[in-house]
DNA sequence: GCCAACGTTGGC
DNA sequence: GCCAACGTTGGC
């Protein structure tokens, strides 16, 4: 798949395939990306934007830790209502409707590499030098990429 | 399972 | 507001 159109931005996703896989988010097709509970998360979520494009990345896995796919913001940022809720590991007492730091998007599923793009890959290509997530230290589960790192890490994939 | 890096909490 | 203690993340 090419992507071509609105100038967009771009955008990485972690997700730890045990509590949801990029498997699952083909299955579900679309999605609430909840239940991001850090503050500068948050902070870049509320700069995401409709047609946004944003990889898709399995954490904590061993050798199968890598950008697995693609999905794409398809709903503005709004209330993670999964804070409200106390039956849910994400619920936070002190958020209300009205009142609660936890916003999230909607994201859709856009595409599945054939193979997983494996971290040791990504941080022995130069190209992608400097990009957030091969910093020591990087934790963010919600971090930006440039449009060239974006375009780059798509020229790795086999499919 | 280890542990470094980072974030949060709370006593003072 | 400082900072020690604690909790979490996530690569290895």
């Amino acid at each position: 798949m090419r992507y071509t159109g609105r100038m967009a931005q771009y955008w990485l996703l972690k997700s730890e395939p045990e509590s949801f896989s990029i498997d699952t988010m083909r299955a579900a097709h679309t999605t609430r990306w909840s239940g991001v509970r850090n503050y500068q998360a948050r902070n870049y979520m509320r700069t995401i934007q409709v047609g946004d494009l944003c990889l898709f990345y399995h954490s904590n896995v061993g050798i199968h830790t890598g950008v697995t796919g693609v999905v794409q913001v398809t709903a503005p940022v709004a209330l993670d209502e999964t804070a409200l809720d106390p039956a849910q590991p994400y619920f936070d007492a002190a958020c209300t409707p009205q009142k609660c730091a936890w916003e999230c998007v909607e994201v859709t599923f856009v595409e599945q590499f054939k193979q997983v793009i494996p971290l040791t890959l990504l941080k022995a290509n130069p190209a992608l030098e400097g990009m957030p997530l091969l910093q020591k230290g990087s934790r963010l589960s919600v971090q930006p990429v440039s449009k060239k790192h974006f375009e780059e890490v798509l020229l790795m994939r086999t499919e």
